[in-house]
DNA sequence: TCTGGGGTCCTAGGACCC
DNA sequence: TCTGGGGTCCTAGGACCC
């Protein structure tokens, strides 16, 4: 094949993945978990990430915690802890940050950085740049990372995924094709199953033979995103790297499996009304309003049965939200099956800004719910999420909240609450409405 | 993969307009 | 009422990612 790139790096661009990152970094505040199997993803009663000393004894993601008890009995559960993970995340992309300004925070894990250009004046190759990286992300974080340097965003994901964990995988111009002929097309990212299966119909099934498909082939049976992966595989960069910080939502969206599955239309509603709850907490945390929600609820067997509803006016207040999905209810709730999960989705999403008054005094009445609400955003700031909330959520609160707390937080919220009075003063009046 | 939760982007096709 | 041609905007739904 003739490549574009004919020379080492027309642009050096570096991915950065952590090893097992959610389990490394509670081996890292506590040393004691080292070499053991350690699961994280308690909260939710799936894996969400698992050390090596798991892998080699089958763990997989997404396995139920009962059945890793079963094939690994002397597995370490532990819940998920966000806020450390995320400030690792941080930690990496300052480490990284210190080579060049051009760093894309692409997940709490993942990050990509460019480096075309600063061989001179760092004084090093590509190559010792990419292992110092490394080695200052390892050693100063004290978790380690894989590391793929690549002429394309697309190549330097297979470098990082080469070899795991701890791998650091140089592709040059020249070596492209070889990583590409041991590298299945559906492990390409951006390829996903879809996709791999249609290929695999043409007698495509690794990455090398994508890429030498013929340009028409490629844009006439494929689509933009698949064409640009081509590209990208071939050594054309296409995709720059996002330095912008993510400060705003295209969508907002909360779902929540409960166990065991219910029927019970109060519970369910209550389910219902904790989603958007929360969903309008994130609404408000960045000052956003919507427009179009759509919420659903999902049977046991996995059947989805939703509303979708444009308001006509913009609103970033739970109750207003549920005064909508109330009216709708009846439309998917079917007393007769049982329900699993409950999801609310927020877009069409803005900036909020003050309103103007209508003839009917219903923004005066919106405008007053939102002062409301953010007093309680500042109370949940200062006692903890869900100090204060609806009495719609309250069959949703009252389950499962206290057990994944912590015990503090949850002590402050029963003294706020003091039983079911302080509630009741403060909600019966928007419970009235909702209901 | 028997199924947790949170996102983004792209395209086809309909509605509407000249 | 039908026929031509061309454009824009919006939405539903697919596909993919971590």
């Amino acid at each position: 094949m003739q490549l574009i790139n004919t020379f080492d790096f027309s642009r050096a661009i570096l991915h950065i993945d952590g090893d097992s990152f959610f389990v490394l970094c509670e081996v890292a505040k506590n040393p004691k978990l080292r070499g053991k199997p350690v699961i994280t993803g308690m909260e939710r009663g799936i894996v969400s990430a698992f050390s090596y000393e798991a892998k080699a004894r089958g763990v997989k993601r997404a396995m139920r915690i009962s059945e890793v008890k079963k094939i690994c009995p002397d597995a370490i559960f532990l819940p998920s802890d966000y806020e450390t993970y995320s400030l690792f995340s941080l930690r990496m992309y300052d480490i990284v940050r210190k080579y060049t300004p051009d760093v894309e925070e692409y997940s709490i894990d993942e990050c990509f950085a460019d480096l075309t250009g600063l061989r001179r004046p760092l004084g090093m190759s590509y190559e010792n740049m990419a292992a110092k990286i490394k080695k200052d992300l390892d050693s100063e974080l004290g978790i380690t990372f894989s590391v793929g340097l690549a002429p394309t965003k697309v190549l330097a994901k297979i470098g990082s995924k080469h070899k795991k964990p701890s791998g650091l995988t140089i592709i040059r111009g020249r070596d492209i094709d070889q990583y590409l002929n041991e590298t299945p097309v559906s492990e390409v990212w951006g390829i996903g199953s879809q996709t791999s299966s249609f290929l695999h119909k043409f007698g495509i099934r690794s990455a090398l033979q994508y890429a030498q498909k013929e340009e028409r082939w490629v844009r006439e049976k494929l689509t933009k995103p698949h064409f640009q992966i081509w590209q990208e595989l071939r050594g054309e960069s296409v995709y720059k790297i996002e330095t912008s910080k993510k400060n705003d939502y295209k969508s907002i969206s909360k779902t929540k499996t409960f166990t065991p599955a219910s029927s019970n239309k109060e519970f369910v509603f209550s389910q219902l009304s904790k989603n958007v709850e929360n969903a309008c907490i994130k609404l408000r945390r960045y000052n956003l309003s919507v427009k179009k929600i759509f919420f659903f609820l999902k049977t046991q067997d996995f059947q989805y049965c939703g509303v979708e509803v444009k308001m006509s006016d913009a609103t970033n207040t739970p109750n207003s939200i549920l005064n909508i999905i109330d009216s709708h209810f009846e439309k998917i709730f079917d007393s007769s099956k049982l329900f699993r999960a409950t999801g609310i989705i927020l877009s069409d999403l803005s900036i909020s800004q003050a309103r103007q008054l209508d003839l009917f005094g219903k923004m005066e009445q919106e405008e007053n719910f939102s002062k409301i609400f953010k007093k309680i955003d500042e109370i949940s700031k200062k006692y903890g999420k869900h100090s204060v909330f609806l009495g719609t959520s309250f069959l949703a609160m009252n389950k499962k909240q206290h057990q994944s707390e912590r015990g503090v937080q949850s002590e402050r919220k029963l003294n706020l609450f003091n039983g079911e009075t302080t509630r009741k003063k403060l909600y019966l009046p928007m419970l009235g409405e909702v209901r």
